[in-house]
DNA sequence: TAGATTGTTAATCGATTAACAATC
DNA sequence: TAGATTGTTAATCGATTAACAATC
């Protein structure tokens, strides 16, 4: 039963079970059961069997999933078999940060290009990348076949700069500024504001009292 | 009907009511429908009066939301009226770009002490903060009231420092490693590895005509 | 009063889990 | 063969949405 239309609670798990196989295989795990993996992730099994049977058979009874076999086939469906190339634009602290972050090379995002609205920072040099000035970024895109935007300028100008992407080509964001953006239906955002992550902790801070009385 | 059990889902829609609301008292706008708060974040109108009547009553029939009075609601419900220190640790790039963040203090969230591990950061500053070696941290945390800890540190350290966070009497850990975390069901953990935001990305980006075809 | 909008119940929708035949 | 575990259907659970009486 191959494509149906797949909810995104289903796609945000993926990611998770690509990184709790990769560390199987670090360890030299060459088979794991969806028992097993339902333990280490805090998922039920059947739920991770039923995810994964919507992309293929991928398993064998009475013996589980192959290791390997399994990472290549989440990588396929993320589509992160091939390189995909990414801009960042806001060339502050956090978007340092992401740049030298070396993790997405292995997981074949490759931020390519980094950009700044601000004088004072185009020229200057991060992790072997010049920071270019925003109206280079249309061509950019084009010419390095460039596919995702990270955001990482201030909230008030974050908008325009998703427009610009918008504009540019651009088929999906990774929004880091604290405001919400609007965008046509074709181009994917994704939220990775982690003030918000931080608000919803402080809720549970007080609250916990009534979350134990489950 | 005050406290029942909240699900995550609506705790996890409070900040976003609460961003939205603050951009609302930017603009000078008094009152608010659940019509319009669900026009500005895509959200059905009658989700919303839902999720906040779990906490009150704070709306007036026929007119609305009068939005300074939500906003000091939710901040109450999210226990941020009054400041929660935090503590960062691992010092290195993305610890650094969130102490500038300085989005926090407004949210009354404050990075009050920076740890980390490896001697040649200890006793360097971060914006006021001299970063401490890790065997002040349980000593700290108590000194400082210190509630939640964010985490920064590479993902094969990140749950020894998790451990530590938790034996000194942490309450809550914002984990930005690319590493599941075990800890005690009291402490909460929330997770802000964007690593998996990309990866999710990545799905849409390749699957968007089937994505059309609703 | 008439129009608007809440709070809340009931209906719907979708996602999770249990159960089990198929089979390695 | 006996034991284990998948893929999948059916049952359950929970979250979202529609509808509407109450009321500003």
């Amino acid at each position: 039963m191959k494509q149906a239309k797949i909810s995104d609670a289903v796609v945000k798990r993926l990611p998770l079970y690509l990184q709790v196989l990769n560390e199987l295989k670090v360890r030299e795990v060459k088979t794991v059961s969806s028992q097993e993996l339902g333990h280490l992730l805090d998922f039920n099994p059947a739920q991770i069997r039923k995810d994964l049977a919507y992309f293929g058979d991928f398993g064998r009874k009475g013996i589980g999933y192959e290791v390997d076999y399994l990472i290549d086939k989440i990588r396929q469906i993320l589509k992160i078999d091939q390189t995909i190339y990414v801009a960042l634009i806001g060339a502050g602290n956090l978007g340092h940060a992401l740049c030298n972050y070396n993790k997405y090379s292995k997981d074949n995002m490759q931020i390519v290009a980094v950009f700044d609205s601000y004088e004072g920072k185009v020229g200057t040099k991060i992790n072997n990348l010049v920071v270019q000035p925003m109206d280079e970024l249309a061509d950019t895109i084009k010419k390095m076949n460039i596919r995702i935007g990270i955001i990482t300028v201030p909230a008030h100008e974050a908008q325009t700069v998703a427009n610009q992407l918008i504009e540019g080509g651009i088929e999906g964001i990774l929004n880091f500024a604290p405001t919400i953006l609007r965008a046509p239906d074709e181009v994917r955002v994704q939220h990775a504001d982690f003030t918000k992550e931080l608000l919803s902790l402080a809720y549970y801070l007080n609250h916990k009292e009534e979350e134990n009385n489950e």
